[in-house]
DNA sequence: AAAGCAATGTTTCACGTGAAACATTGCTTT
DNA sequence: AAAGCAATGTTTCACGTGAAACATTGCTTT
């Protein structure tokens, strides 16, 4: 694995789909530990793909370096007795166009692992990806550099958890993979989708949701209920972090209202929430909230 | 104004944000009223900014191209007895480097002026510009080429209130523009803030929100607060939508139990709120909501 | 054999975005 | 002068995303 620290600050990160490595870099590293090298003995980088940027993208940057110089450094491998070029390949090109002599760079040591690696994460990070073919990459990556998908999520600056789901989106059927790509179902009703237990249920329901569709707080709600209904007892599972008290609370309420009641926030403030699903329900309901003297 | 009916489509217009203005063209157009066109009488585009794309797309491309033909015309313009290229470069470059002599095509008759435009759009469309930058180049858009923001709107494939909002935000004190591009604050926050009538205030907010944090929902009613205490009779802009008698109910119910209550949902389902701004209303509520019996 | 724990699996929900709902402005037509 | 309407202004909220909360699995250590 190499060493450069993946940034997990959601804003870099967003930036570095759209930028490519260059900015994870850490903001310390960019202060200090550079060494200013030579440009005629940096080296073109061999394994990666040669990149090619939209020419008045560099005449800006080239414009802006004349102006305030390099603000970060690029970052380079030693090989022999020359540099190869790691991450800045626009800046690198931005300072060779001015004729500048020398670039500041971080030497950083990697192994051809490292840098396929990186390559690879960066090109499951062109952002025109659909949730599948993430999930294949990220699968790949796993396979190929022995990965476990909590270090996956630190180089892809992502959540653990959002890993895992995306990969286990890989486990529907071939139907619903080809339904996330063509836009047919967005990722989050897929992953719900996996709730239920038979490829047939979650087809049938996927089927359901094409002819009409369902948002995905919906489809949530729908496939617990399903899955409530076939297993009573599953209900146990705990309820969110909530006071133990509350949800006896809770409960007990539902019995007097005969609907579903649920408190929404924390001490300070929040709501409780009275749902109906009828308009029966909401006169009964309003009726006798009004009926009521404090 | 370029007759290329943007389509409005939100699948087509995020896949338009990562590869160009090719996919805006409404599926009818990709079936027929195209020609095959000869690939000699092509000229590249004089006006466009020379594209340059990854080796690797342009022969997963070419591939595709060899299998299964061009699947979707480019666009040209006629030039003197040639076309000039307008969508399409690199299907046009993978098309050539298979050796292929004719390319099919539509010819569409474009001034220079719908060049320009569309290139500024184009520019517009790259993900990593933050909402300051795009409202300037909205802003450009309409005063270069005199368009509404319904017009604006529907050649950047969003909404037309999108397109206002986004603009309405350079209406903000130099201060909070910058927040914006330094994400100290999103986008939403900031219009919230254009609710606060001086720039005094608004930067006051502003500075609060830096101070500690707020999310979109809670600024918003901070906001609304404000300007309810102000100008109290400013509470009559119109409850949404909602039945009116709901709204009088609702007021009826907050009278009666001293918090804020509102239906949400429609007539099939949805739930009533009763809010709680600290634990001892909470308490009291549900005791209340308790002693009720049915 | 049970406690500890790292890895992975699964459900629920806070959040900002983008658009719908609602509102105002200021011409043009009658 | 008032009705009509296109353009623009403003607030509210449904929605999917991404992650937090919760759960299970299956090794390793004692």
């Amino acid at each position: 694995m190499f060493n450069i620290d993946l940034n997990n600050d959601k804003v870099v990160h967003k930036k570095a789909l759209g930028r490519g490595l260059d900015v994870l870099i850490p903001e310390k590293e960019k202060r200090r530990g550079f060494v200013n090298i030579e440009i005629e003995k940096i080296i073109p980088n061999a394994l990666q793909p040669r990149k090619n940027f939209a020419p008045d993208e560099l005449s800006n940057l080239a414009a802006s370096i004349k102006e305030k110089g390099v603000l970060q450094p690029i970052i380079v491998r030693s090989k022999g007795s020359k540099y190869e070029l790691v991450v800045g390949e626009r800046r690198y090109r931005a300072v060779k166009s001015l004729g500048l002599s020398v670039i500041p760079a971080i030497i950083k040591e990697l192994s051809d692992r490292d840098m396929l690696e990186m390559a690879l994460i960066e090109n499951i990070q062109r952002e025109d990806l659909d949730a599948i073919e993430k999930a294949e990459g990220f699968l790949k990556l796993m396979n190929d550099f022995g990965l476990t998908h909590d270090e996956l999520a630190r180089h892809v600056g992502q959540s653990r958890t959002s890993v895992t789901n995306t990969l286990r989106l890989l486990k529907l059927p071939h139907r619903i993979k080809k339904g996330i790509s063509y836009k047919k179902i967005n990722m989050s009703q897929a992953r719900t989708l996996l709730g239920l237990k038979s490829e047939h249920e979650q087809i049938q329901m996927y089927e359901r949701i094409l002819e009409n569709p369902l948002n995905v707080r919906d489809l949530e709600e729908m496939v617990s209920d399903i899955q409530i209904t076939l297993d009573p007892k599953s209900v146990t599972r705990k309820k969110r972090k909530k006071d133990p008290q509350l949800g006896l609370l809770e409960d007990e309420l539902r019995e007097i209202w005969g609907t579903k009641i649920v408190v929404r926030g924390n001490n300070k403030k929040g709501r409780i929430e009275i749902h109906y699903y009828s308009l029966d329900d909401l006169d009964r309901i309003l009726k006798q909230l009004k009926r009521l003297s404090p």
